[in-house]
RNA sequence: GCACGGAUGUCAGAGUGGCUAUGAGCGGGAUUGCAGAUCCUGAGACCGGAGUUCGAAUCUCCGUCCGUGCUCCA
């Protein structure tokens, strides 16, 4: 098996290799702390999230570095409207607010997350370095990339070419950046304006241009070339053909990244998510009404390239299929009665052992999962093959086995539920969770006694096949909130 | 206008030239007093047109429609 990639700069699915054997670098371009994160940022951070877990699933020892950017235009404007210019306040608030929101999601941590205010000197040596090599200028109000210095870099990952971005949008030059000599120039450093956090540096008070704080940074902490760069498709152009200017004009060295990786957009109801249409949902407003879980087997239930349309139905069948998988885990987790498995018999779809094949069967779908994983992250179809596991081992959970036989079935279904669904996708929630006694919601403590001495009337009129005395209890029962359903070992309840 | 992606059944959404997944929904069946859950099972699709090929959802070309970027964006 051989993972491969889709490299957005090369256009095509590569295969991934790493500059140093078995360990992978890996920087994803992290959010601008101004605001809450929304369901764009859940898709991105869970993309690289499941290809982060992947990629240590595979053997890889991965260095994730996720940067936040705490200074910037619109971090300044909401400080200044909302809170006097407190920017470090709402910078520290902002990033509470982002892992409280990984978190829930069930995001593994990266390994770093540096902020660009701690990086300022090494981007003023970068750019100091730039206008020495002649790739920028400083002009009245900052210092300029020139992008006419190295041509050739240009359209890397969008293929638009430099001629092509036609002097004719000079229109628009006017309002920013007065100082560029040429409207594809992108600022390196901005001079201070009043009311503005600044720096001091060679060209004057300042602050860093938008794109030269991930190069800094990424630069700094790989000491050069690194393995993937990756993050929304909005950040190609301009944020990272920025970044290939910088960094490789800088260090000579090209390509400085081996890897670029993009995950693609959500639309709410067919439309664009943003502020203006009104349809724009922050992770913390979802997740008060939509399980965290759900809503993340919801979001890495497409590929993560292809454009996701967030809608009623969308989570309606995530939580069918994530219910699925639940029920199933929780089926393996009950079925087991012992510590001690026994050997079960050799995996064979060709069996004529109800046992051997399923076991086969499952072991075959744990084949095609990795090999969807391998293809470019594909975990639409690494999903489809574990719902085809839940099949395979709901069937030899309820199968008649002994004992033995059925114990170690259930540790078996446990352990690859949480290799795969767990491990990989992070869409299992913990046993202890999963498991803990329901008698334990307060809420339940108290409406026990009556359900249960409605329960019990209940099966006194289902013995005497009284069905519509019964049928009345349910009913009046469900309208208390109280869901009953009939098992073999009995009815059970459940509250809405 | 330029650039980059798309178009698969009622819906969501994968797809490595030959047999197409996985679900939701719908139809049958088993089980159940009924409901629910589970299992079995059925119907139903590859935007249009040409081409390459023994064979195309998949490759090539043309067309149509849609999305995104070109300005801050995950």
């Amino acid at each position: 098996m051989a993972l491969r990639v889709h490299d957005t700069r090369r256009r095509e699915k590569v295969p991934f290799t790493t500059m140093r054997p078995g360990r992978v670098s890996m920087y994803v371009c992290g959010v601008t702390v101004y605001d809450r994160c929304h369901l764009g940022h859940a898709r991105c951070y869970l993309a690289f999230d499941l290809i982060h877990r992947w990629l240590e699933a595979s053997g890889y020892d991965v260095d994730y570095v996720q940067n936040f950017t705490d200074v910037d235009d619109k971090i300044i404007a909401r400080a200044n409207e909302t809170r006097e210019g407190d920017w470090l306040g709402l910078v520290d608030e902002m990033i509470d607010g982002y892992y409280e929101d990984m978190d829930a999601l069930n995001i593994l941590r990266a390994d770093h997350y540096p902020r660009c205010t701690e990086h300022v000197d090494g981007m003023i040596t970068i750019i100091e370095d730039l206008i020495e090599r002649g790739h920028a200028y400083a002009s009245e109000d900052g210092v300029y990339f020139d992008v006419s210095s190295a041509p050739e870099k240009y359209g890397q990952l969008t293929g638009q070419s430099f001629d092509a971005v036609r002097a004719g949008a000079g229109g628009r030059v006017g309002g920013t950046g007065g100082g560029k000599r040429d409207h594809r120039d992108f600022a390196l450093w901005k001079a201070a304006k009043p009311d503005e956090p600044t720096w001091p540096s060679p060209w004057g008070d300042g602050r860093p241009g938008w794109h030269i704080e991930c190069t800094a940074m990424s630069l700094d902490h790989f000491d050069g070339a690194f393995d993937i760069h990756g993050g929304g498709h909005d950040l190609r152009f301009p944020h990272h053909e920025a970044e290939i200017f910088q960094g490789e004009c800088h260090t000579d060295h090209a390509p400085l990244v081996h890897h670029w990786l993009h995950n693609g957009f959500v639309n709410v109801d067919g439309e664009k998510m943003s502020k203006s249409l009104g349809n724009f949902w922050t992770i913390r407003e979802i997740l008060e009404r939509v399980d965290p879980l759900v809503l993340r087997f919801a979001l890495i239930n497409a590929h993560y390239r292809s454009p996701i349309d967030m809608n009623e139905a969308l989570l309606h069948d995530a939580e069918r299929n994530h219910g699925r998988l639940i029920e199933a885990y929780a089926k393996a987790l009950r079925g087991r009665t012992s510590d001690h498995p026994v050997a079960l018999p050799q995996p064979d779809v060709a069996s004529q052992d109800p046992l051997s094949k399923g076991l086969g069967l499952m072991e075959r779908m744990a084949q095609g999962f990795a090999l969807a994983m391998d293809d470019d992250f594909n975990s639409r179809e690494a999903i489809a093959k574990v719902l085809g596991g839940v099949r395979e081992a709901t069937r030899l959970l309820d199968a008649d086995l002994d004992e033995a036989d059925a114990n170690a079935v259930a540790h078996h279904c446990v352990a690859w539920f949480e290799e795969l669904a767990g491990d990989v996708l992070g869409v299992l929630p913990s046993p202890d969770v999963l498991l803990a006694e329901p008698e334990e919601d307060p809420r339940r403590t108290e409406v026990a006694d009556e359900v249960e001495a409605l329960l019990l009337q209940r099966a006194e009129a289902r013995s005497a096949k009284d069905w519509p005395a019964a049928d009345a209890i349910r009913d009046r029962l469900s309208a208390m909130g109280v869901e009953v359903t009939d098992t073999a070992d009995g009815p059970v309840w459940t509250l809405r």
